[in-house]
DNA sequence: TGACAAATTTGTAATTATTACAAATATATA
DNA sequence: TATATATTTGTAATAATTACAAATTTGTCA
């Protein structure tokens, strides 16, 4: 809508029709999805949209602090709109990613004397609930 | 050597020559190495040496529990082969990854209710000693 | 020891995610 | 409206990894 319009206008980025589409994909699924779902997903509106177009703004977002990437350890990334400092799980049995909405945990002191740390990734992996429960029927 | 043959027997693994060196190399090197890493300093030695075989042996080890993935997200995997719990840095100017001796930090509590948990990946990205020290002079 | 079966290695080809890049299109400005 | 600039597109390149079948090595047993 015209809201992530202004989202993209306030970090100084024209909200062409591919950025708009692609950023509310990200802002209403908060899946954490990969390139291609993206992709997939919005192919069948916007039939002219090139792979290419989603890479290149996922990127062009990330480098203005709209999206952070996340790797699973499956050979493609996934991106994140929600910015804030929280830590993701990832369900070995479905695939699907949650937030878990608590900050990673502090590390001070854990890094040898004289090195300076920018930036920590907590990963988390095991079942969801519905994929428990499946498991139980 | 006889050494390393040994661990490998211990998971029933017959120690080839590939399997010796390759095994010995992460052993020795502790450098948490890419398949490239591993492959291009054994090929010298053993001219015959295939990618695939590299592939196939940390793979071999990886079901085995001789060694760990790390997954920076720069696009290849790096492999670990000391398995107790600790963290890894990565510096971001050489690239070069560092054991931080400490396991990962408790997160119980906080996965939602319903969900179990099966193992978590703490990555540190920063700037190490020597790295800080060039920048300074 | 020699012959055969099983395990391992090798090299090539396929696959997948991503990036490079130039042409085409759309947008903004004068 | 004309022109410069930004954006998108599609194709081709790159890089990591996997698939797979042929070749080699190793182990077993007569």
């Amino acid at each position: 809508m015209e809201n992530v319009a202004h989202i993209l206008l306030q970090k100084k980025i024209r909200p062409s029709v591919q950025r708009v589409k692609v950023l509310s994909y990200l802002l209403e699924k908060r899946n954490h999805p990969t390139v291609d779902m993206i992709y997939t997903e919005l192919h069948p509106q916007m039939p002219t949209l090139s792979r290419t177009t989603v890479y290149n703004t996922l990127e062009l977002f990330r480098e203005n602090q709209l999206v952070n990437t996340l790797d699973f350890g499956e050979g493609s990334l996934r991106y994140d709109a929600f910015c804030s400092p929280h830590c993701h799980f990832e369900c070995e049995e479905c695939g699907q990613v949650f937030d878990i909405e608590t900050p990673p945990p502090a590390i001070d002191g854990l890094v040898p004397s004289g090195f300076s740390l920018s930036r920590t990734s907590l990963y988390l992996y095991g079942k969801c609930r519905g994929c428990r429960r499946e498991s139980t029927l």
